[in-house]
DNA sequence: GCCAGACCTCAAGTTTAGTTGAGGAATGGT
DNA sequence: ACCATTCCTCAACTAAACTTGAGGTCTGGC
């Protein structure tokens, strides 16, 4: 049984494309090792940060926002465990706050589509009372980055 | 008190920009009029329509499967509040679907980002019992393809 | 009737998250 | 040694959702 794992394997296992990962890569979510031959060659523990970037993809997590994530973990050692329980941690909560907030569009919702306001100013989907809410931390295609106005 | 707008007035009413506001027409979401000079003269009905482009955006929709909901309104006159009600039930099951799916996906992400698995064949997150409810409607960035494998 | 500001079209650029293709090198089983 | 398969890099392409820029027209208040 290896210990490391081709870029092929990892795609095996994970589901993902080779090309797929080659991005992951240049975006610094995975830094695989190269062997004698110049071929990439990962760690085991790759298997995990790359399935925890899928889910957070799936989640609506950018690359970028998971990236800031996986820089949580160690750098040199494969993650053990408790590092990741850490990190999830941040991230469930995060995920309770989106949950959270769709509860609260959904909410609103029936009033907002259904009543009669024809303005922006006084709809409560545009204009909840906790603003802050809306600002927090969150991927910006279900946050969406309110307009100026 | 005008009757119509102009892309301008719309603009700041909603608060998108003017540039957003033709790309939404040019993929279907409005269908302003044009004044005799050639400017587009939009129907205060198109706030209400405009609103719901950016709220459907927030969570996730995108602009074709917004344009198909927006297709349910009737296509003549100004969509009264029946018209609305009626549609916004449909996306408000739509909505409770996604909100019930998060919260299945956070339920299950203790287990498995904490969990030992290294492998997605065994991952609850991946191979949740209830396949199906991952492939029914809903923003892909959201819900995601699932990979092949 | 002047003219700033708002509007018009059309083309090209931007970002995110990759895929596709060309041309070539490494791997591993026989 | 052979050679199919896998891997490598680099460049270019894709789709979504807009923005930016160029060059020109309308509108409305003085």
């Amino acid at each position: 049984m290896e210990r490391e794992l081709t870029i092929g394997a990892l795609a095996q296992r994970t589901g993902l494309s080779v090309t797929a990962i080659r991005f992951y890569e240049e975006r610094g979510l995975v830094r695989p090792g190269r062997n004698a031959g110049g071929q990439r060659r990962f760690a085991r523990s790759d298997i995990r940060r790359l399935s925890f970037v899928m889910i957070a993809q799936q989640l609506g997590y950018t690359i970028a926002e998971i990236g800031a994530r996986l820089a949580e973990l160690p750098e040199g050692r494969a993650p053990n465990l408790r590092d990741w329980e850490k990190m999830a941690r941040g991230f469930r909560a995060e995920l309770d706050a989106r949950i959270a907030l769709m509860q609260d569009f959904r909410d609103r919702l029936d009033g907002c589509i259904g009543c009669g306001c024809l303005s922006l100013e006084r709809c409560a989907l545009y204009n909840p009372d906790d603003e802050a809410g809306l600002k927090g931390a969150g991927p910006r295609y279900l946050m969406g980055e309110r307009p100026s106005g």
